[in-house]
RNA sequence: GCCCAGGUGGCGGAAUUGGUAGACGCAGCAGACUCAAAAUCUGCCGUUCGCAAGAAUGUGCUGGUUCGAUUCCAGUCCUGGGCACCA
């Protein structure tokens, strides 16, 4: 950058001149540096990013999934989503929206206290100093981000409100004749009326009483009734403990049954758990999605999650000898059509029954196959190809006829799942199937010729057989007979069940917002609002309490005031941020309901499915808590989401002799991946993707890279050491993770942008390669040289522009603006491409149309382009420009050139009229030379001719 | 295992409603400019056959529907994401 073209006749030199004579020499050449620095600073000092909440506009809302502030910093992965939801929230300011465009930081979490366990630095600190490099790094990339109504999700003054927002659910329940939620009073107005008898226990089915025992209950007995109530509610549930380690472990922390730290054993252990009662907003969140605009993909995902099914509890008497007679057995099935085809139960094994129904020839297997799963993950259980299981010696009565039905217990059947038992049809079911085949089960056959012996089938078309009374029914119609015939027995009911459970809502951790919570006497009381915020105490070592309790157990001053020693889980924080960004500010309210009425729904919600069912569900449940209780007015906190596909890392690798320091190059290797005809062994390294350009190892680099490579010995391919490449998960420990920053450092920011833009759709994963950015940069500097010649300074023209000329102009608006609209971002840069392509070609450098093109690219390269407006002479930012609008009658063709095919291959194209009639075509199609040759003096039987697409012969 | 998505040149990708497959860019090759390099510009660039004209073939794989399929249907393989304490 330190100099400048001089011409003497038509030769150039470079010449080196000192900085302070270069400026106006630089000015004609593209120096984003200057550029982008000049007006991030412009635009900072003159706020140009500010939001109002009052504003004659229309609004619009566009948010990102804001990011865990991570050690590691931002990788090129992280910006992909931003740079979309920047680039349409500057097409929609240019547009003519008050767009709120915020951005956070979720700062709670695991990492950061897993750190502090490491180095003892407090979260709080690394976390401060992470959120700064973060910031940095997104200001670099030049976000149009309103910064003053950033949110930290573990500051105080955040998580107040997440505080405040527990303790409305905790003080709500779900009314499930107004479908809403309610105040707790509201229930315990209607207890001392009526008793329980409206308001059947979501927490406790079986739970009835009047308002006399009502009344009589004492308040422990009361708080504990209306715990299974709230719609924060604490309960009790499995944790991974882990006893080597004294702590609960999170399941990424467990592999194949151990710690990843230490592999020591892991095992199940129940824990009192805080919970939200998400499972009574089931039927809402499903009735929701009808009204966003998500994929179908993601609405399936959510409804899959939620797994909504209907069909039968029906119980069966347990009859073996031993013990456990007059016990029921309850089984949840969606097909009580099958119930004569029942020829075994099966439980989970943790199931409250398998102690009293094993028989004593069965106890010591049973037992030994309860240890073996309670080593096992739930993910692992379902994973499982192998079959296994074990015979409890108890058998089941089958209500309709009687047959005696042996009970076996197997880690297939999840206790968390229906009643954690299941009536198993091997003839109906494949895993039953496989299981009666695996145990030598005798399969009874109530399908006829449906059912061939070798494979179940899941029909519900055929005709039933060997099933009493439903002998002759088509399954389809015997659902409804078998249920109705159960109500009537008694034994069972009709039932809506759900694959969702109620969301586990505390930690055993220290980095979390504390529960708003004292526990006296064994019962929860809620902090008085005005204690809030909660907060987190200092504490000089972040070890377990004791049993398993967090950090937070170990602070004597915590413990003597009672309170609570969980903390909320990462997601608490997220599932309401959107809406502090309104009002960020606020201390007497989470959000000012005049500020949440004016922005409402995020319009585009941008960030990854791999929330798609945590993260989003809880967002529209707490959106829809907070509607019901009268604090917002819509229920669905997200209009539309966009899903951001990952960027992955393309990791390379150096293969090394065996034992040895010397490097081969990939393409020595033999087929066998050995070298040399000694067929030497070599490893496979990763190495940093920094230091490799495409496939060639920079060799110096890498000597210098580690210490262990400083006297590495290298086999080169002409001359070049070649990597091997693989795409992996982009991180640290792959060293295929790229920055931002460097890549902003040596090609601006908006080359940045675009090119991230330009790699391909936003919704699709793709790894990334830096290779290509050079392109996208030299297109800016083409771009440049529209405006400015190196030699000849500015050559911008006030010209009238031609006909071709806005043929070009308009034709890159549409195609511009309709990428942009249906963020095709990577169609939109090519045709920035093709524009400036064609400009070129033109020689075009008239003002009027460049004027319009700086301002199609500012969402896109806004340094760049505000730049080269004011250098054309404009008052005020392009940032507000008026967007130009497309002209139908400057692209307007007459003719088209179509393709000719002989059946339904293209054999030619023909230049024909737009006007002509489909007569007309198939005459000048038929005259064509090339059609007659492939006619071969046979009559066409057809023709095809679609307008302005194309023509088809067929023969 | 279950749920969801994606497979198109050497590479990233385009083709919006079933209508000219490979836009745009990278890499590569050839050339111009240059003492040289960089930068820039021009041309070529799926595969096979052919001097060429042209022909055949080609969107993971196997079938199907259609005048016509990257696009719709059935099956299948591979890759990625999620599966409830990573965020």
């Amino acid at each position: 950058m330190q100099g400048a073209y001089i011409a003497i006749g038509n030769k150039r030199y470079l010449l080196k001149l000192p900085g302070n004579q270069i400026n106006q020499q630089n000015r004609m050449e593209y120096n984003f540096r200057a550029i982008e620095k000049k007006w991030q600073q412009h635009w900072k000092e003159t706020e140009a990013y500010r939001v109002p909440n009052e504003s004659n506009k229309p609004k619009y809302y566009v948010l990102d999934m804001f990011p865990y502030p991570s050690g590691a910093g931002l990788h090129v992965g992280h910006p992909l989503g931003y740079i979309a939801s920047d680039i349409y929230s500057r097409y929609k300011r240019l547009k003519g929206f008050n767009v709120l465009h915020p951005m956070g930081f979720d700062s709670f979490g695991l990492p950061a206290e897993q750190y502090a366990l490491d180095t003892g630095q407090h979260p709080a600190v690394t976390t401060r100093n992470n959120i700064a490099t973060f910031k940095s790094q997104l200001n670099n990339i030049g976000f149009c981000y309103d910064w003053s109504r950033e949110v930290n999700t573990s500051e105080p003054h955040y998580y107040k409100w997440t505080q405040w927002i527990f303790l409305q659910l905790f003080d709500s329940f779900y009314n499930r004749q107004t479908r809403r939620a309610e105040r707790i009073s509201v229930l315990t107005t209607a207890f001392e009326k009526e008793g329980n008898k409206s308001h059947p226990c979501p927490g406790d089915p079986v739970l009835k009483f009047t308002a006399d025992e009502w009344e009589n209950f004492d308040t422990a007995r009361k708080m504990d009734v209306l715990m299974n109530y709230r719609l924060s509610y604490c309960g009790y549930g499995e944790v991974n403990w882990c006893e080597a380690l004294g702590t609960v472990l999170a399941n990424d922390e467990v592999v194949n049954g151990v710690s990843e730290r230490g592999s020591y054993p892991v095992v199940k252990k129940k824990l009192r758990q805080w919970y939200l009662r998400i499972t009574e907003y089931a039927d809402r969140l499903l009735e929701g999605l009808e009204s966003v605009d998500f994929s179908e993909a993601m609405k399936e995902m959510q409804t899959n999650w939620i797994g909504k099914s209907s069909g039968a509890e029906i119980e069966f008497s347990i009859t073996n000898q031993e013990s456990g007679v007059g016990n029921k057995l309850k089984v949840y099935t969606t097909r009580p059509d099958t119930i004569f085809g029942v020829d075994f139960m099966v439980i989970a094994p943790e199931h409250e029954l398998v102690d009293q129904i094993k028989t004593e020839e069965q106890a010591k297997a049973v037992e030994e196959y309860i240890t073996y799963v309670k080593s096992r993950s739930e993910r692992e259980r379902m994973a499982e190809k192998k079959i296994s299981g074990v015979f409890t010696g108890a058998f089941a009565e089958n209500p309709f006829d009687g047959r005696q039905i042996p009970i076996w217990i197997s880690e297939y059947v999840l206790a968390g799942y229906g009643t954690g038992a299941i009536m198993a049809v091997p003839c109906g079911d494949e895993r039953d199937f496989k299981f009666a085949q695996h145990f030598n089960i005798p399969i009874t056959n109530i399908i006829g010729s449906y059912f061939k012996g070798d494979e179940a089938n899941p029909t519900k078309d055929a005709i039933l057989q060997n099933s009493g009374f439903l002998n002759g029914l088509v399954m389809k119609d015997a659902i409804e007979a078998v249920i109705r015939e159960v109500e009537k027995r008694g034994i069972g009911v009709r039932k809506t069940n759900y694959k969702m459970r109620d969301a586990a809502f505390s930690r055993q951790r220290y980095w979390g917002e504390p529960f708003p919570i004292k526990w006296i006497d064994g019962v929860a009381y809620p902090l008085d609002e005005k204690e809030l915020p909660l907060q987190l105490p200092h504490v000089d070592s972040y070890k377990p309490g004791p049993e398993g309790e967090g950090p937070l157990a170990n602070i004597p001053a915590w413990t003597s005031q009672h309170l609570e020693t969980n903390t909320m889980p990462g997601y608490a924080g997220s599932s309401w941020y959107f809406l502090r960004y309104m009002d960020p500010h606020n201390k007497e309210a989470f959000c000012d309901r005049k500020a949440s009425d004016y922005w409402g729904q995020v319009d585009v919600y941008i960030g990854g499915t791999e929330h798609a069912v945590g993260h989003l569900l809880y967002s529209r449940m707490w959106t829809k808590a907070l509607y019901d209780l009268g604090y917002i007015s819509h229920d669905e906190p997200f209009r539309r989401l966009i899903n951001q596909g990952m960027i992955q890392g393309s990791s390379r690798f150096v293969y090394r002799i065996n034992g040895t320091n010397t490097f081969v190059s990939k393409g020595l290797l033999n087929e066998d991946g050995t070298y040399s005809e000694r067929q030497d062994k070599v490893d496979m390294l990763h190495v940093d993707v920094n230091i490799v350009d495409g496939l060639e190892l920079d060799i110096e680099a890498f000597k210098n890279w580690r210490d262990e490579y400083k006297d590495a010995q290298f086999i080169l391919e002409d001359g070049k050491y070649i990597c091997e490449a693989e795409v992996e998960k982009m991180s640290k420990s792959k060293y295929n993770t790229v920055n931002p920053d460097d890549l902003v450092q040596k090609y601006g920011a908006d080359t940045f942008r675009m090119y991230e833009m330009f790699l391909g759709p936003v919704e699709m994963s793709k790894p990334w390669d830096t290779k290509g950015i050079e392109g996208v940069h030299r297109f800016l500097k083409k771009l440049w040289r529209l405006f400015y010649d190196e030699i000849k300074g500015k050559v911008w023209t006030e010209e009238k522009a031609t006909d071709a000329e806005l043929k070009v102009l308009h034709k890159s608006i549409r195609q511009i603006e309709e990428a942009t609209d249906r963020f095709s971002f990577n169609t939109g840069v090519s045709g920035f491409m093709i524009a400036v392509n064609e400009l070129n070609d033109l020689d075009c450098h008239k003002k009027e149309m460049l004027q319009s093109l700086l301002v199609l690219l500012t969402p896109y390269a806004p340094h760049i382009a505000e730049e080269l407006w004011q250098q054309l002479g404009n008052e005020g930012s392009v940032l507000d420009a008026p967007y130009p609008v497309f002209e139908e009658k400057y692209v307007k063709e007459t003719s088209k050139e179509y393709p000719v095919s002989v059946n339904g291959k293209l054999r030619t194209t023909i230049n024909i009229s737009l006007e002509a009639t489909p007569a007309e075509v198939e005459k000048l199609a038929l005259e064509n030379e090339v059609v007659q040759k492939w006619l071969e003096g046979k009559a066409p039987k057809k023709i095809i001719f679609v307008k302005g697409k194309m023509v088809n012969v067929v023969v």
